[in-house]
Order: C-alpha cells, then sequence, then structure tokens
RNA sequence: GGCAGGUUGCCCGAGUGGCCAAAGGGAGCGGACUGUAAAUCCGCCGGCUCAGCCUACGUUGGUUCGAACCCAACACCUGCCA
C-alpha cells in the first residue's frame, strides 16, 4: 500500500483535489489501513464521456494504492436527475435507464480490478432506493435534512434564481445521494467520497446525514472542473461530446482529441488523466516548452488515454492512421492494408461518375463529404488554397479527380484545411468487396 | 394596468427610404508558419446553376418606382410609475 502522505501528495500535485474535508484525517484514516471509498455515476446517456473520465480514473489512483473502491452507477438518481445550473431535465423512462445503467457499468470496469484484497465492487443505488416507501423516506431521512440548508447548495440556489426554477423532484436530487452515501457507509463501511466539484454540495449531503445519524465523520474530496485556455467547454469537438464509447466517438476521434489539446492545457491533462510518474510528466513538459511544435506530450497523453479507453490494439491502429493521414509521405505510396485502415477511421462519401465518366468536382465532393458545411465554403476553401486531394492542394475550383488519383483503384482523401479529412469510396454501390 | 424604450446575421452591436448581404467587435474558417497546438500577420466569414440571382434585419399586413429603415396590428423583452 502506497502510503498516505505520497498518495495525497501526489493527487494534489495533480491538482486533483479542488475542494475537500480535513485532509490531515483524511490522511490518518488511509494511513490505519485500506479505507473503503465510492463515487457516483449517473446513467444520463447510452456512455460516459471523457469527462467522467477524471472520476473513474481517480477511483483506479486510489485503487492502484491500495485502497478499495465502489463504483456505484445510479439506477435510482438517474431516475430523478442532478440539477443543472440552466435547466430542468427530461426525465428519461425506467426501461432507457436501466439499459443505461448497464452499460455505464459495463464501461467502469475495465478501469478496476475486482480481485485481491482491495476488489472493487459494484453497486447501484436503486437496491436500496426503490424498496423504500416514502413514509421511510421522508421519516427517517428526511427528518435529517434542513430545507436551509438544502436551498442554500449552489445547484439550488442557481436555480431557485433562475426563469426555469426548480421542481421538488430535482430538489429532492442532494437527500438520495446523501443516503447513498450513510447506506454505503452502513452496507460497506465507506468513509470517503469523491466527485466532482459540482457535486460538492451532494458530496457534504451525505457527510452530514452520516454524521447526524451514526455520528460518524466521513471524509470526501472533489475534482476540480477540467478546463480549457480557450475558454470552451471541455471534452466538445465540432463534432460533439467524446465519449468513452467506440461506437459513439471511434478511437480514432478519441486519439486525435487529445493530439489536438492546446498547448496551455496540455501540461494540466497528463497530471489529471496520464499515469506516468510526476519526472515523466515533467520531462514532457519541458520537451513541449522547448518545442512546442513537435507536440510530444500531446501524443504522449493521446497514446497513453487511447491504450487505456480502447485498448493496445486500437492505439497501435489509430496510430499508424494518424501518422499515414497526416504524415509526409505520399498517399499512394502507402501499402493498402495500413492506407484501408485509415480510411476506416475517416467519414465517408461515396462518388459515382457523370455520364461522360467524370468524377464529380473537388468542390462537390467537399460539400458531399460534409467537410465544408455548404458548396460555397467548399468553393472559398478552395479558392483560400485549403482544400487537399490526396495530401495536394487543389488549385482550381473546378478541378476534377482523375482516374490516376484513384488510391488502391477506389479511394480518394479529402481534406480541408490542416487536419479534417474525409474519405470517398468511388466503388460502383454494390460492387464493393 | 399606465408611460417610455427595444427586437438586426452564430453572439454583441451600428445602421432611420435607394450607394445594405447590411459598419465595427467577438467567435469560427483558410493561408503563411516550427509535424494536427499557440502567438502573430494576411484573407474569408447567408445560399446558389456565382461578373448574376435568391433568401434575410421579431410576425403579419400596408405606404412607396424602391423599405432593415415609414405606417398599422400582433408577439416578446427592458426601464419607470401604479
Amino acid at each position: 500500500m502506497t502510503n498516505a502522505s505520497e498518495l495525497i501528495d501526489d493527487l494534489q500535485w495533480r491538482g486533483l483535489i479542488a475542494v475537500s474535508t480535513d485532509l490531515e484525517a483524511l490522511r490518518e484514516a488511509l494511513d490505519a489501513g485500506p479505507v473503503t471509498y465510492y463515487c457516483g455515476f449517473d446513467p444520463t446517456a447510452p456512455s460516459l464521456h471523457i469527462g467522467s473520465l477524471v472520476q473513474i480514473l481517480t477511483l483506479r489512483r486510489l485503487q492502484q494504492a491500495g485502497h478499495r473502491p465502489l463504483a456505484l452507477v445510479g439506477g435510482a438518481t438517474g431516475l430523478i436527475g442532478d440539477p443543472k445550473p440552466n435547466a430542468e431535465r427530461t426525465l428519461n423512462s425506467a426501461e432507457t435507464v436501466a439499459q443505461w445503467v448497464g452499460r455505464v457499468r459495463a464501461q467502469i470496469e475495465p478501469y478496476l480490478s475486482f480481485e485481491g484484497d482491495n476488489a472493487a465492487v459494484m453497486v447501484n443505488n436503486l437496491d436500496w432506493t426503490a424498496p423504500m416507501s416514502a413514509i421511510d423516506l421522508l421519516r427517517d431521512i428526511g427528518k435529517h435534512f434542513r430545507v436551509n440548508k438544502m436551498i442554500a447548495k449552489e445547484a439550488v440556489s442557481a436555480r431557485l434564481n433562475s426563469d426555469a426554477g426548480i421542481s421538488y423532484t430535482e430538489f429532492s436530487y442532494q437527500i438520495l445521494q446523501g443516503m447513498d452515501f450513510l447506506e454505503l457507509y452502513r452496507r460497506h463501511g465507506c468513509v470517503l467520497q469523491t466527485g466532482g466539484s459540482d457535486q460538492w454540495g451532494n458530496l457534504t449531503a451525505g457527510l452530514d446525514l452520516i454524521h447526524r445519524v451514526e455520528g460518524r465523520t466521513a471524509h470526501a474530496f472533489a475534482t476540480p472542473l477540467v478546463t480549457k485556455a480557450d475558454g470552451t467547454k471541455f471534452g466538445k469537438t465540432e463534432s460533439g461530446t467524446v465519449w468513452l464509447d467506440a461506437e459513439m466517438t471511434s478511437p480514432y476521434a478519441f486519439y486525435q482529441f487529445w493530439v489536438n489539446a492546446d498547448d496551455r492545457d496540455v501540461a494540466a491533462y497528463l497530471k489529471v488523466f496520464s499515469f506516468r510518474t510526476r519526472e515523466e510528466i515533467e520531462d514532457l513538459e519541458k520537451a513541449a516548452a522547448k518545442r512546442p511544435a513537435a507536440r510530444e506530450a500531446q501524443r504522449a497523453l493521446a497514446d497513453e488515454l487511447t491504450a487505456l479507453v480502447h485498448g493496445q490494439q486500437q492505439r497501435d491502429a489509430v496510430v499508424a492512421a494518424s501518422q499515414a493521414l497526416f504524415g509526409r509521405g505520399a498517399l499512394a505510396d502507402l501499402d493498402p492494408a495500413t492506407l484501408l485502415s485509415a480510411l476506416a477511421e475517416l467519414p465517408r462519401a461515396r462518388a459515382v461518375r457523370a455520364a461522360d465518366g467524370s468524377w464529380p468536382t473537388v468542390v462537390e465532393l467537399l460539400a458531399q463529404t460534409g467537410l465544408s458545411p455548404s458548396r460555397s465554403a467548399a468553393r472559398r476553401a478552395v479558392s483560400e488554397g485549403g482544400a487537399y486531394l490526396n495530401n495536394v492542394r487543389v488549385t482550381t475550383e473546378d478541378a476534377h479527380p482523375a482516374d490516376a488519383d484513384l488510391l488502391g483503384g477506389r479511394w480518394l482523401v479529402l481534406r480541408r484545411g490542416k487536419r479534417n479529412l474525409a474519405a470517398v469510396d468511388t466503388a460502383e454501390p454494390g460492387t464493393e468487396d
């Protein structure tokens, strides 16, 4: 077991502790032996996204230090909805939530070990919430919650002051999460809860409840909100949220997300997400400062996380694809296998010959593949010198691909700007492979 | 309920009868550039069958050769008074 000071120091150095209860008390508890701790994930979508990765990896870090994780998937809280600052959530059906519980659970499992003395346990708060009657909830739990305190919580007060207001349903959310901590304390001796800083109000609801009911002081710490230097929301790209599910965000897109991290953010991301040692991370920071254009730090981060989330094999495939697509060599020189796997990662469009045997113009293809939102934009891209066919700049607006351009006799690679790529398949419909 | 002001492109915001697809700023996009990052500079930034046409300045209708701009009604927002 890693000693407590080392563990806490490492978490602090990584910037993973944004707010916490008494850290000295937590150190003592961690030193006294393996601590059982938990973090909850609500099934609000069929997959978690990279924002949740901070929580998952924090669970993993603590387990690697010898402590015992409980990963809670909120079958009950997912039916209620955690108050968002701006708007009331739409309720999902019980079937949907149940299905998402299964998916989210399967998504978390690979990061934890279910063997050994500190084996992880998956729990679902529906198990203790569903059987409870309204009377039990109001008498046994509700009596310990002061409304004055509940409305003071940031999530609730923001909503009370907003036009959206807040439903009793969402107002009650903190009671359920507080109850979870109490229940896990009773069932598993859980004395530490982690979560995102936006959850702090909910974490403290549990601490208070345990204190009132059990007379015991438990611990909690919250990870910071991961931010981006340009002020936009972390975990989003032009094409939407970066999900952990390979079907929803391809491993290639996932890898590209990290490769494209801003220089100003990459050091912080390494600390939060990477399992590299402090020395290794500091070396990467130095390399980034010295030669930013090489972007070694981004590559290291993308490599590690793609392997962690999608596996070594996928990592190798997307790295090879990225090198092929962004490399210096001519695409025509690539071996067919590498070419095909690289193309598999890209958005795809199909092209057919016109009656006279010619292929559609590059402008047409840019619009069709979605690389440019309209034909006007595609035309502009060409006139600005930002359109490429097989990584060669297209210089005239009426340029057509020629048969000689077809890679492997069939494919075209289109690019707009530095990093937006798409594949065009020219095979006759029905004749492909 | 009364009075006053407002509603412009992704956002902020100028424009009060033709020179307005609409100033300026932000965001975004492209290029240069040191590998897909940043900074900086330059260019672009409604659509199309692109020297032209179409759509667009809250909604609907009207005045006019011509309207984002004038008039009327409606909707929503803001301020002051009750």
